[in-house]
DNA sequence: AAACCCTTCAACCGCAACGTA
DNA sequence: CTACGTTGCGGTTGAAGGGTT
C-alpha cells in the first residue's frame, strides 16, 4: 500500500492474521477482556499493533458475529438506515447487533449500491420519472443532512427521542422483572431489532458463536484447506452458552449510557461492560423513522426499488 | 491452459473524538 | 486549559479467487 503505516514500530506485522495469532489475541482478550488494546500486543507477543488487534476482534473473532449471505430482512434495513443517517456504518451496524460496520460497509459498496443503481436505470430507462427516482438518488448518493430537516431539528428531536427512551428504561427498571417488561416494550418500539434481542435473553441458545467456536471453526478451515490464506470460515452457528454471549437486548439501555442502570438489566452470566456486548443503537428504529416519515412508515418506493 | 478482468472482503490508514494527567 | 495517549470510525487498498476470453 502507497501509505505511510500507521506505526513506526519496526517488525510490526500486516496482513492477514493466522489462526495462532488469532488464539493469542482471544486468550488475552478471555484474560483482561476487549480494552486495554494498547497492552495487547506487548502481552500476548504478538508482532501487532494494537489497532490490528482491536479490528481482528471487532471485525472478526467477536462473539455474535453472523457472517453469511445477508437477508432480504437486512438488506432493507440497512438501505433504510443508509438513507437516514448517511454512510454511518458503526450506527447502522448498531441496528444489526450480528453484523459489523465493515461487513455492512462492504455489503453496501459491493451489493446495495450496484442493485440499487441497476433498479434506478431500468426506471430511467423505462421514463418513470417521478418521485420515486430523487428517492433512488439520495439514496446512492445521500446527503449527509438528511431530508429537510435542519442539523437544528434533528438535534432537537433526537435529544427528545433519547429522553423518551430514557423514561422507557425508568419504568422498565421500576418493575420486578425488568428485562421481560424490557422486551415487551422494546418489541413495541422496535420488532426488527427484539426478534433474535428476546431469543437470546430469554433462552439459553442462541444464534452467536461463542469465541472459542470462532477458533475451532477457524482451526478447522485452515485444516481443511491449509493453503487458503483467507479464512472464510462461517461462524454463523449454533449453540452456546450465555456466559459466552452478547445480549441485544439493551439497545434502548445503552442510550443512557449508566453502568448501574446496565448491570440491572444485564443477564448475570453476560459481558460485564456494554462495549462488549456491540454498540447499541443510537435510539429505537421506530424512532428513527418517525423522524422522517411522518406515518412512521418506510417508503414503499425503498422497498420496492430491491425487487 | 493461460492471460486478463472483475468482485469480494479483510485489513490498513488518517483523522476525529474521547479520556486522563 | 493543554498536551498526550488511546480508541473508534469511515474511506480506501490490494491480495485472493472466480469468471471470461
Amino acid at each position: 500500500m502507497g501509505r505511510s503505516p500507521c506505526c513506526d514500530k519496526e517488525g510490526v506485522k500486516k496482513g492477514p492474521w493466522t489462526p495462532e495469532e488469532d488464539l493469542m489475541l482471544v486468550s488475552y482478550i478471555q484474560e483482561h477482556g476487549p480494552r486495554n488494546w494498547k497492552a495487547a500486543p506487548t502481552t500476548t507477543g504478538l508482532m501487532r499493533c494494537s489497532k490490528s488487534c482491536r479490528l481482528r476482534w471487532t471485525n472478526y473473532l467477536r462473539p455474535g458475529i453472523k457472517r453469511g449471505n445477508f437477508t432480504e430482512q437486512e438488506e432493507k434495513l440497512i438501505i433504510h438506515l443508509q438513507a437516514l443517517l448517511g454512510n454511518r456504518w458503526a450506527a447502522i451496524a448498531s441496528y444489526l447487533p450480528e453484523r459489523t460496520d465493515n461487513d455492512i460497509k462492504n455489503y453496501w459498496n459491493t451489493h446495495l449500491k450496484k442493485k440499487l443503481l441497476k433498479n434506478h436505470n431500468k426506471i430511467h430507462n423505462n421514463c418513470e420519472v417521478n418521485e420515486l427516482n430523487k428517492v433512488d438518488e439520495e439514496i446512492i448518493t445521500p446527503n449527509p443532512q438528511p431530508t429537510t430537516i435542519s442539523k437544528g431539528q434533528w438535534e432537537r428531536r433526537l435529544q427528545s427521542d433519547i429522553d423518551m427512551a430514557k423514561q422507557a428504561l425508568h419504568e422498565a427498571l421500576s418493575l420486578k422483572n425488568p428485562s421481560d417488561h424490557f422486551s415487551s416494550l422494546m418489541m413495541k418500539v422496535n420488532p426488527v431489532t427484539m426478534t433474535t434481542s428476546a431469543a437470546t435473553t430469554t433462552t439459553s441458545t442462541s444464534p452467536y458463536a461463542s469465541n472459542a467456536e470462532n477458533i475451532s471453526r477457524l482451526l478447522e478451515d485452515w485444516m481443511k484447506h491449509p493453503s487458503k490464506k483467507r479464512a472464510h470460515t462461517s461462524f454463523n452457528s449454533s449453540e452456546s452458552t450465555c456466559s459466552e454471549e452478547g445480549s441485544n437486548s439493551l439497545t434502548l439501555a445503552n442510550n443512557n449510557k449508566s453502568p448501574e442502570e446496565l448491570s440491572l438489566l444485564l443477564p448475570s452470566c453476560g459481558p460485564s461492560s456494554a462495549s462488549e456486548i456491540g454498540e447499541a443503537p443510537l435510539m429505537p428504529l421506530s424512532f428513527l423513522e418517525t423522524l422522517f416519515f411522518e406515518d412512521g412508515v418506510w417508503p414503499s418506493e425503498c422497498s420496492s426499488s430491491l425487487n
